[in-house]
RNA sequence: GCCCGGAUGGUGGAACUGGUAGACACAAGGGACUUAAAAUCCCUCGGCCCUAGGCUGUGCGAGUUCGAUUCUCGCUCCGGGCACCA
C-alpha cells in the first residue's frame, strides 16, 4: 500500500470506475422504499462555484447514506438552462446562446464528475431542450383549457436594463432581482398564472410541510398576505351614476365604518377618470393620474412621500349611515390591494387623518379609547381599542366585537359582508425575450387567441438567427418565427412572441426527472407516482418565495389536472447558508485579491489594505475561491470534506484557507494510520469479544459511540459538521493505541473498517480506495451501513459530578450502577467536597443518575 | 411599523429533554526530531487570583430553579421576511 495519500490519483480511478459502471443508475422497483434526493439544479454560468460545492456535497453525503441504508435512491443533475446571462454573452462576444449554455453545461458537468457527485446522469437534461420545454408547453395549454393562464393587459414590472417584464417575486425592494436596477410601471398586455386561486390552499399547506424550516413558511406566508376583513358596497351618486352602481371597498376595519368621511381611489382604479369625466374636474383628475402614473414604484413607496389627491366631483353613499362622502383620487392608494378603492377612516386611520388634515375634510371619531378624542384637537389618528360611539345601534360595543358585528349586519342588509383579502398577485410569465420557451399560442384576427395543437408541439426556438450589432433580436422581430397560419382557419396569423419567465421551467424540473423515458410521454404515472414527491430537497435560502412558491403552485395544478397525486413537491426541505471569505480592501482601489496584497499593503499604491468583512463570495468583491484549484491542490474529498466541517448546513460558511488545511491533514493522518498498519488489518482473524478488556475495551466502546453518533448526527439533523468531529475523536484515540495482542488488533481492525465505512459518503474516493485496500468486499459505496452495538457502549463506570450549592467541587469515577447512598458516601469521602461541607448543615441532596450529585447546605 | 431568527474563547463552531460551558478544529506560544526546511509528534491555550485550589465567565438587566448557554420577562445590537396592504 502507497505510504503516501495520492488524492488526484484515487479520485480519477474512482471516479472512471462510476462512470463505466453505470454505479448511480436508478431504477424503479416498487418492492423497495424510495429516497428521491434533489439539489437545487444550477444555471450553467460557466464553471461551477464554491456555493455548488457546498450544496452538493451535502446532497451527496444524504444520497450516498440512504442508499448504504439500503433505500432505493434517485439523485438526478440537470440544467436550468433559459435566461438572461446566454443573451448577454452572445452580445457581448457574439455567441449564439445556445452555443455558450452548451458549452457551459459541457464545461460544469466536467466539474461536477471530478467532485465524485453520486449522480444518475442518464437523466440529466437541459431546460433548453426542446424535448423538456415540449412538456411545458403542453402544460402551459392544459392550464389554457381549465381557465388557469389567461391574458391581460395590464400595469406590469418593467426593467429597462433586462427590457423584460418581472413577475411581482422578481422584483427586491423596487428593483429587478437580477441586474439590480430600477424596475419602472408599464402598461401592458402578458399571460399570468392563476396563482391567486391557490392562494388559500398555498397558505393552509404551509401548516402541512413539518419537513421545512420555519422561516421558509414565514416568507411564503407572509407573501401570500391573507387578511380578513370586509367587503362594502359604497352606491354612488353624481353625473355618471347608473343605477345599482356601487364602489366597493376592502376593509379590515368595518367597526369604523361609522366614521367613513370619504372615499379615496387608486390613479389607475378605471372609475378615477370615469367619474370625472365631461365635469369640471375632468382636467384636474387628469392630469393627477398622469403625473402619478409616471412615476415609479420605489418613489411611491417612500416613507416621505408625500400624500396628494384630487377631488373627483362624485359621492358615494355611506350604505349604514346614508350619508354622502366625496370620492377622491389619492396618490397612496395602491391598485393591486383589494379593490383600489379605500374608505377613509381619518378619525382611526394615520393616512386618512394626514389626507383629511391636508384637504379639510370632516373627522367622524366613531371609537372611544380610555382618552376622550376630540376632532378638533387630535393630532395623529387613533389606532387602539375602543368603545364604539356616533354608530347608532353598535354604540357601546367593544371595538374587536364590532368588527364581526358590523359585517354580520352588513352581510343581512345585503351590502357586503366577512371576505378575505390577498396580498399575492398572479404570476406574470410573458418575458420580451429571446432565450426562453416560447408561448405556444397563435394570434389570428379571425378567431383570436388560438392554442398550438397538441401534435405541433414543440413550438421549437428558432436557433438559426443572426445577431445585429451585438443585440439578440426577441423572436417580435423575427418574422420567420411568427408569421405562421390559423390552425383553425387556416388564414394568416400572428405566433405569440414572448417567451416563458425561467422560474416556469424550474417549476416542475423535479417531476421530469422522475421519467426517464421522455419519448414515452412525460406524465408515465407509474414512474412518477413511485418517485415523488422529493424526499429531501435542498437549496439555498434565496429561494425561499421565488423558486419554491411557483413549485408548490404547480404541482397542485398539476394535481387538479390529474397528472400527479402529490400535494406538495418537497416533503423536507433544508436551505443552506453562503459561502462567505474575509474581503481586503485598499483605501483607493476598493477590493484586493489577496495576491494585491502584501505585508499588509496595497501592491498598486502602498497604502495599508484593510481586512474587510466575511461577505459572499463574489467576483466583484475579489474574495473568491475557484474549486477546480482547490481540487488541483487537495483533491475533491477534501473539498467536500472541509465544507462539511466548517459549519452546520443552515449557517453561513466561513471560508479559510488553514481550516481546509486542517481537513487534509485529517485525511493523511488517517491514511497513515492504515498504511502504517495494513500488514495485519487485512488478516480477518476474529476475535472473542469477552477478552476486551481495558484500554482495547474503551477503544470499541468508542467505535460504537462514534457509529453512533455519526448515525445520529447525519440522520436526525444534517449536522456534519460535529459527525466528522465525533470521528476526528475515534482517530485521535486509534492514533495513540498500540495494538500488542491478536485481541487488540481485532479491536483495531472494527475500529479502522467503521470509520472508513463512515467515512465513505463524506470522502467517496478516499474511503473506497482504503476498503480495497483493506481487503473489503465489493464497492463500499453499496455496502451496508454499520449499526452500533447497544453492548458495546456500556460503561463500567460512571462519572458523576459533585456540586454543592450548584458549584462543582469534585468529580468522582464510581462503579456504574452504584446506588445513591454509595454515591453519597464516596462524595462525602472526597477531599475537596468535604472541606467544603464542613460545618454546614446539609439541606437537601439531588442525585441525577450517572450524572450529578447536588448537596445543598446552608 | 408588524412578524421571525441570532448573539458562546483570538477564529469556525460543540453542549442530548434544565445537569462538568468551550467537544472537534483553526490560529498563537513553547518543545522534540532534522545540517536546515517541509512533514510529523508532544505540551499550553476564556479571564483573574494567594495557582493543591479559588473567584469569575455564554450580548445586557431581572426572575424561576438545588442547578440556566438552555425556560420566563424587559432591554441592546446584528441578520432576515413583509410594509402608505386600507
Amino acid at each position: 500500500m502507497n505510504q503516501k495519500y495520492m488524492p488526484q490519483q484515487i479520485e480519477l480511478k474512482w471516479q472512471r470506475y462510476w462512470e463505466e459502471n453505470d454505479s448511480f443508475a436508478a431504477t424503479e422497483d416498487p418492492s423497495r422504499e424510495k429516497y428521491y434526493l434533489l439539489e437545487m439544479f444550477p444555471y450553467p454560468s460557466g464553471r461551477i462555484h464554491m456555493g455548488h460545492v457546498r450544496n452538493y456535497t451535502i446532497g451527496d453525503v444524504v444520497a450516498r447514506y440512504k442508499r448504504m441504508q439500503g433505500l432505493n435512491v434517485l439523485h438526478p443533475m440537470g440544467w436550468d438552462a433559459f435566461g438572461m446571462p446566454a443573451e448577454n454573452a452572445a452580445i457581448e462576444h457574439g455567441v449564439h446562446p445556445a452555443k455558450w449554455t452548451r458549452e457551459n453545461i459541457a464545461y460544469m458537468r466536467g466539474q461536477l464528475k471530478r467532485m465524485g457527485f453520486s449522480y444518475d446522469w442518464a437523466r440529466e437534461f437541459a431546460t433548453c431542450d426542446p424535448s423538456y420545454y415540449r412538456w411545458e408547453q403542453w402544460l402551459f395549454l392544459q392550464m389554457l383549457e381549465k381557465g388557469l393562464v389567461y391574458r391581460k393587459k395590464t400595469f406590469v414590472n418593467w426593467c429597462d436594463s433586462c427590457a423584460t417584464v418581472l413577475a411581482n417575486e422578481q422584483v427586491e425592494q423596487g428593483d429587478c432581482w437580477r441586474c439590480g436596477k430600477t424596475v419602472a410601471q408599464r402598461e401592458q398586455s402578458g399571460w399570468f398564472f392563476k396563482i391567486t386561486d391557490y392562494a388559500d390552499e398555498l397558505l393552509e399547506f404551509t401548516d402541512k410541510l413539518p419537513g421545512w424550516p420555519e422561516k421558509v413558511l414565514i416568507s411564503q406566508r407572509n407573501w401570500v398576505g391573507k387578511s380578513y376583513g370586509a367587503a362594502v358596497k359604497f352606491p354612488h351618486v353624481g353625473p355618471h351614476a347608473a343605477e345599482n352602481d356601487a364602489i366597493e371597498v376592502f376593509t379590515t376595519r368595518p367597526d369604523t365604518l361609522y366614521g367613513v368621511t370619504f372615499m379615496s381611489l387608486a390613479p389607475e382604479h378605471p372609475l378615477a377618470l370615469a367619474l370625472a369625466k365631461g365635469t369640471e374636474h375632468e382636467a384636474v383628475v387628469t392630469a393627477f393620474v398622469n403625473k402619478v402614473k409616471s412615476e415609479d414604484k420605489i418613489s411611491r413607496t417612500m416613507d416621505d412621500y408625500e400624500k396628494e389627491g384630487v377631488f373627483t366631483g362624485a359621492y358615494v353613499t355611506n350604505p349604514l349611515t346614508g350619508a354622502e362622502v366625496p370620492v377622491y383620487v389619492a396618490n397612496f392608494v395602491l391598485m393591486d390591494y383589494g379593490t383600489g378603492a379605500v374608505m377613509a377612516v381619518p378619525a382611526h386611520d394615520q393616512r386618512d387623518f394626514e389626507f383629511a388634515r391636508k384637504y379639510d375634510l370632516p373627522i367622524q371619531v366613531v371609537i372611544q379609547g380610555e382618552e376622550p378624542l376630540d376632532p378638533a384637537t387630535m393630532t395623529e389618528a387613533y389606532v387602539g381599542e375602543g368603545v364604539l360611539v356616533n354608530s347608532a345601534q353598535f354604540n357601546g360595543t367593544k371595538n374587536k366585537q364590532a368588527i364581526e358585528d358590523i359585517a354580520a349586519y352588513m352581510d343581512d342588509m345585503g351590502i357586503g359582508g366577512k371576505t378575505t383579502n390577498f396580498r399575492l398577485r398572479d404570476w406574470g410569465v410573458s418575458r420580451q425575450r429571446y432565450w426562453g420557451a416560447p408561448i405556444p399560442v397563435i394570434h389570428c384576427d379571425e378567431c383570436g387567441t388560438v392554442p398550438v395543437p397538441e401534435d405541433q408541439l414543440p413550438v421549437t426556438l428558432p436557433e438559426d438567427v443572426e445577431f445585429p450589432e451585438g443585440r439578440v433580436l426577441p423572436l417580435a422581430n423575427i418574422p420567420s418565427y411568427y408569421e405562421t397560419t390559423c390552425p383553425k382557419c387556416g388564414k394568416d396569423a400572428k405566433r405569440e412572441t414572448d417567451t416563458m419567465d425561467t422560474f416556469v421551467e424550474s417549476s416542475w424540473y423535479y417531476s421530469r426527472f422522475a421519467c426517464s423515458d421522455y419519448d414515452k410521454g412525460m406524465f408515465d404515472r407509474k414512474r412518477l407516482d413511485y418517485w415523488l414527491p422529493v424526499d429531501q430537497y435542498i437549496g439555498g435560502i434565496e429561494h425561499a418565495v421565488l423558486h419554491l412558491l411557483y413549485s408548490r403552485f404547480w404541482v397542485k395544478v398539476q394535481r387538479d389536472l390529474g397528472l400527479t397525486s402529490m400535494d406538495e413537491p418537497f416533503t423536507n426541505l433544508l436551505t443552506q447558508g453562503m459561502v462567505c471569505k474575509e474581503t481586503m480592501r485598499c483605501p483607493e482601489h476598493e477590493w484586493l485579491f489577496p495576491e494585491e496584497v502584501e505585508d499588509g499593503k496595497c501592491v498598486k499604491c502602498g497604502q495599508p489594505a484593510a481586512k474587510g468583512r466575511v461577505e459572499k463570495m463574489s467576483k466583484s468583491k475579489k474574495n473568491v475561491i475557484d474549486p477546480e484549484a482547490l481540487i488541483e491542490a487537495y483533491g475533491a474529498d477534501t473539498a467536500r470534506l472541509f465544507s462539511l466541517f466548517a459549519s452546520p448546513p443552515e449557517l453561513d460558511l466561513d471560508w479559510n484557507e488553514k481550516g481546509v488545511e486542517g481537513s487534509y491533514r485529517f485525511l493523511r493522518r488517517v491514511w497513515r494510520m492504515v498504511a502504517d498498519n495494513a500488514d495485519w488489518l487485512i488478516d480477518t482473524t476474529p476475535y472473542s469479544e469477552g477478552k476486551i478488556e481495558g484500554r482495547a475495551k474503551d477503544i470499541r466502546r468508542k467505535t460504537h459511540d462514534t457509529i453512533r453518533r455519526v448515525t445520529k448526527d447525519i440522520e436526525t439533523r444534517f449536522h456534519f459538521n460535529t459527525a466528522v468531529s465525533a470521528m476526528m475523536e475515534l482517530v485521535n484515540e486509534l492514533t495513540s493505541f498500540k495494538a500488542d495482542s491478536d485481541t487488540d488488533r481485532a479491536v483495531f481492525r472494527e475500529a479502522v473498517n467503521a470509520l472508513v465505512t463512515l467515512l465513505c459518503p463524506m470522502v467517496p474516493h478516499f474511503s473506497e480506495e482504503l476498503w480495497e485496500e483493506l481487503g473489503g468486499e465489493g464497492q463500499l459505496l453499496n455496502a451496508k451501513w454499520p449499526d452500533y452495538d447497544e453492548a458495546a457502549l456500556a460503561q463500567d463506570s460512571m462519572v458523576v459530578m459533585v456540586q454543592i450549592n450548584g458549584k462543582v467541587r469534585g468529580k468522582l469515577e464510581i462503579p456504574t450502577g452504584a446506588s445513591q447512598e454509595d454515591v453519597e458516601a464516596t462524595a462525602k469521602a472526597d477531599a475537596n467536597v468535604s472541606k467544603h461541607l464542613d460545618g454546614k448543615k446539609i439541606v437537601k441532596v439531588i442525585y441525577v443518575p450517572g450524572k450529578i450529585l447536588n448537596i445543598v447546605v446552608r
